[in-house]
DNA sequence: GCCGTTTTCGGCCCGACTGTTTTCAGTCG
């Protein structure tokens, strides 16, 4: 179920799609987004808030408040169902087709009657259009073309999948002559969950040769366009991939500008017009003489708007601008940060890898200290016994310290931590009893199955495995596949208190088909006073890499080092890992 | 419809490319 605050942003989305192609006024329908948007990043429940404290959030006044208001009260919005009855929610689906737009949407519906995708295949193919003004022969053919888009997918890729392209694109086009600098920009950079359009730009004096580069790639489809300075094209696999090609001179404002976001980079340009000043992504310039400020780097720009640099993960207009306006942005935590995964399995169970493998390869990333976290007898297709389990920890005490310890102290080897993944049945209990768990080092809990449960009993279920003494992580929260499985259903504010009161820690699990938890659950999280493990749940060695969209994530949720117990030395790490348990020297 | 170091009115980010235009509107990011 969705929270208030999300269904209230989807209305108002709505509401914004239907007021432009109703052709109301531009400036309402930027209103509307914008509100949506403050609201569905709002900490609070907007179910819960009157008025005036609806009037607290940022771009929302009293007629969008009182429209808040009577949404809860009567389950629906007078002003929004007025303007449902005049637009079929088909008109409205139109506009999800590429190079059809809202004023195009609304001259079909108006002059023919066009209120559904089908329809408008139909009309085309019966040559309908052709005497409608502004559709000529090619508008035709691109929106043929569009519908085919929608209809096979046409979706958002993966992050690592994303980022396989533009690494491969990026290091292409560094080797044109001329080319002086090449990165990739947009969501990517911001490291998004999920990557509509991959954004490469890069700096030369003429633009053609990288232009020409970019085309000839040999995984092109098809060009989208192709100007002087952008090129847009599509690759085998049906992933858009944007060119931009800027002189080296406007490189920090370019850079600036196509990482965006797009919220992000309307927040940074009123700045510069208050400050009677013009941002583009050639640089920022004099509003009045136009003559050029600054543009070189992002920390240029940025300075000069009254800024610091901002890291390209916060760039969401999640209120980094204000923080960064009053010198309170977080020092986010990095790579570098990470001492340790504490997510991580063997052979044993469903790893690929033998455990020796797995603790040279950690050892190999310069880790101080690492867990492996095999499954428990209750996921039964992993065959695990008390006796497997022994077993492995004589290994894994064996090997203790034996292996790199660049990052471990005075020499020392990465120490290695025995734990478990254990399964939260659906009452909330995990597979073994305290005695036994007792002699784990650390233990991640995770939900595996019955992710239907209705919300109640599944807020009982995890907020009961918080309060299990032996539980010290929930891995991969709330369970979700990035496009496939959504999360469960649980009062995720209810968890996020249970673990901030047992000492519980939430588990960023850097999986790219996972993610989880997602950013915005962990800004929320965070004002709990919840910590976090960012983890791999590396099933093999090369699993072990994807930590960096865990951290990235991480960022995303504003998250320092002080949040994140795998940057902890390890005596803080065991000390939080002892949680409230009674008793000692079970472990170490 | 919102907002305010331009504050209760009059603004509201900026540019590239395409297609249909004979000077520009629509779409996209």
């Amino acid at each position: 179920m969705a929270r208030s605050n999300d269904e209230v942003a989807a209305l108002f989305h709505e509401y914004a799609d239907l007021i432009s192609i109703t052709g109301g006024d531009a400036f309402r329908t930027r209103t509307y987004e914008k509100a949506a948007r403050s609201i569905g990043g709002y900490h609070a429940d907007v179910s819960t808030l009157d008025v005036k404290g609806l009037q607290e959030i940022p771009n929302v006044g009293k007629s969008i408040a009182e429209k808040v208001v009577e949404y809860f009260r009567s389950g629906k919005v007078s002003a929004v169902e007025e303007l449902r009855a005049k637009i079929p929610a088909g008109v409205r689906r139109l506009t999800a087709i590429p190079t059809l737009g809202p004023r195009k949407a609304s001259v079909l519906h108006e002059e023919l009657g066009i209120s559904s995708v089908e329809e408008l295949a139909d009309a085309i193919h019966e040559e309908r259009l052709r005497d409608l003004r502004g559709f000529g022969p090619k508008t035709e053919e691109n929106i043929l073309h569009g519908i085919e888009l929608l209809q096979s997918s046409g979706e958002r890729v993966l992050l690592d999948a994303a980022m396989d392209v533009a690494d491969d694109i990026v290091a292409e086009l560094s080797r044109v002559t001329g080319c002086r600098r090449c990165t990739y920009a947009g969501s990517l950079r911001r490291y998004r969950e999920t990557i509509g359009d991959v954004d490469v730009l890069a700096a030369a004096g003429k633009s053609e040769p990288v232009m020409q580069a970019f085309t000839e790639l040999p995984y092109v489809s098809e060009i989208i366009a192709h100007g002087g300075k952008k090129t847009s094209i599509r690759t085998t696999k049906g992933l858009s991939v944007d060119l931009r090609v800027v002189p080296p001179d406007s490189w920090g404002a370019a850079l600036q500008y196509f990482t965006g976001s797009k919220a992000h980079n309307i927040r940074t340009r009123e700045l510069a017009v208050h400050q009677k000043l013009k941002l583009s992504e050639y640089g920022l310039f004099d509003a009045e003489s136009g003559e050029k400020i600054v543009s070189q780097t992002e920390e240029e720009v940025y300075a000069r708007l009254g800024l610091p640099w901002i890291p390209p993960t916060l760039r969401e207009d999640r209120g980094e601008i204000e923080a960064g306006l009053h010198g309170e942005l977080p020092g986010l935590i990095e790579e570098g940060d990470i001492k340790g995964d504490l997510h991580t399995h063997t052979d044993l169970t469903d790893g690929l890898a033998p455990l020796e493998e797995m603790v040279a390869a950690a050892a190999e990333r310069g880790y101080a200290y690492y867990a492996i976290t095999d499954h428990g007898p209750n996921l039964y297709m992993q065959r695990m016994t008390d006796e497997r389990m022994l077993a492995q920890r004589d290994r894994v005490r064996e090997l203790d310290g034996s292996f790199g310890g660049k990052r471990g102290k005075g020499g020392k080897g990465m120490r290695l931590l025995h734990g478990a993944e254990l399964n939260i049945d659906p009452d909330g209990d995990v597979d073994w009893p305290e005695e036994f768990l007792a002699g784990f080092d650390l233990c991640v809990a995770s939900v595996h199955s019955h992710f239907n449960q209705e919300r109640e009993a599944m807020t009982r279920r995890i907020v009961r495995a918080c309060e299990n003494p032996y539980v010290n992580i929930i891995g991969h929260p709330t369970t979700r596949i990035i496009g496939k499985r959504p999360g469960v259903d649980a009062d995720l504010d209810a968890i996020f208190a249970a673990c901030a009161r047992t000492g519980t820690a939430l588990e960023i699990n850097a999986h790219p088909d996972r993610l989880d938890l997602r950013d915005e659950d962990i800004l929320r999280a965070r004002r709990h006073g919840v910590k976090f493990a960012v983890d791999s749940d590396a099933h093999a060695v090369l699993h072990l890499a994807n930590l960096r969209y865990g951290v990235g994530t991480a960022q995303r949720g504003w998250l320092t080092k002080d949040d994140v117990i795998n940057t902890w030395p390890e005596t803080r790490l065991r000390r939080f890992l002892r949680k409230g348990r009674t008793g000692r020297g079970a472990h170490g």
